[in-house]
DNA sequence: TTGTAAACTGCACAATTGTGCGGTTCTTCA
DNA sequence: TGAAGAACCGCACAATTGTGCAGTTTACAA
């Protein structure tokens, strides 16, 4: 039995929502809300499996509302409700924790399907966001992969590491249990390999091409 | 009318698949081949809109095949044909330019649906892999817009921008037209409001943080 | 076994940094 | 009109860093 509560502020679409997943075995809509606030103050409470959000809400964002439901319950799926499928809040809904869309024109099977999938750990979207959210995906972690060809050895990525903690020398050297001047060795490699001169220089291309 | 190419080393699927586009209308596979040398090298005068790929491919890998063929059409739309979803193969292939997946099994409908879709710049994927993509995605961007309450002023974010460049404080001093004492003063601020204490640390924190 | 690479240690010294103190000017906002 | 903050400038000095040079040990591949 999957336990979805709906948080939408159109009578007509929320009821019609309940209606569908009650009516439907294996389905049970165990909350209804029509804004956020009244949701959020039942669920810690609350025993549900998927969320289904409306994007647009009177009062607290639905955006500002995954936050908040996220911080109560972390593994909380939540399925966004959106008529358009503008990028911008998309993108917001997903980093806030959202795990899918659905255009609220969606077809009732596609619907249930869909809240199905993401009770089981999926991310229903139309393959049009899907597209978009993997060429943010790739300008951030492609550049990440491709020119890794830098390597620095266990050893250095662990003083350069403790570096960007706000480390100095003898504390690395400390931690490490190393003399300080191994770390400066290393610290040497580091820069020769880096092409920098600089901890700071060394600190951002490292982070920057995802060393450490 | 869609344009298809296929790309696998197992005769049987291959020569399924090309039947099936063949025998649709609106679908139509226009070259068929079992390895990625031999497809890279006719890319450049064949009119094809969406590729098939096998990820596992012998000689060249699908993951490199995309690639090369994306050097030669950026644009093409490249479906990866998978036995299992391991992520770390989805996420070579995502970065080296794939726009979807199908697993071997896809019903015949599923697939042309899929192949469509592709070709109007979805990115049909199982919504478990959309799962995984989104997970990356939430913590590269997500940090970003999260956190970013510590506000440098525009000055501070110029100093601390041209420290990470490798630059020392005399510099740094030049670049700004200001003098050296007033690029310390600067990094005192940047340093208390960081809760900081070196460069190094200043420069990952604000890296991390998406400040600079 | 010979070579190569990683990891390690040491010394010296100039250059750079971090932080203590003291100020001015300009804008913005209550 | 007066307080607050950004941006600016200055001095002093201990601490830290960057880089020159010269080595040892260990492990693993040719």
């Amino acid at each position: 039995m999957i336990k979805v509560a709906i948080i939408e502020d159109n009578n007509t679409i929320r009821e019609g929502l309940a209606a569908l997943i009650n009516g439907t075995v294996g389905y049970s809509c165990v909350g209804s809300f029509d804004d956020c606030e009244s949701f959020l103050s039942k669920l810690d409470r609350m025993d549900v499996d998927v969320v289904l959000m409306d994007i647009g809400l009177p009062g607290m964002s639905g955006i500002d509302g995954i936050t908040k439901a996220k911080k109560i319950k972390p593994d909380l799926n939540i399925l966004m409700l959106t008529v358009y499928e503008d990028s911008q809040s998309v993108f917001k809904a997903l980093c806030a924790g959202a795990c899918g869309f659905l255009v609220k024109k969606t077809p009732p099977s596609r619907l249930l399907e869909a809240i199905k999938d993401a009770s089981e750990g999926g991310a229903p979207m139309s393959s049009l966001i899907a597209r978009q959210v993997i060429n943010v995906f790739r300008q951030t972690q492609g550049k990440i992969s491709e020119e890794k060809e830098t390597d620095l050895s266990t050893r250095e990525i662990e003083v350069l590491t403790s570096l960007s903690d706000g480390n100095n020398y003898q504390e690395i050297a400390d931690r490490l249990f190393i003399s300080v001047d191994t770390v400066r060795h290393h610290i040497r490699n580091i820069y020769r390999k880096l092409h920098v001169h600089s901890q700071s220089e060394a600190v951002a291309k490292a982070i920057r091409k995802g060393l450490i």
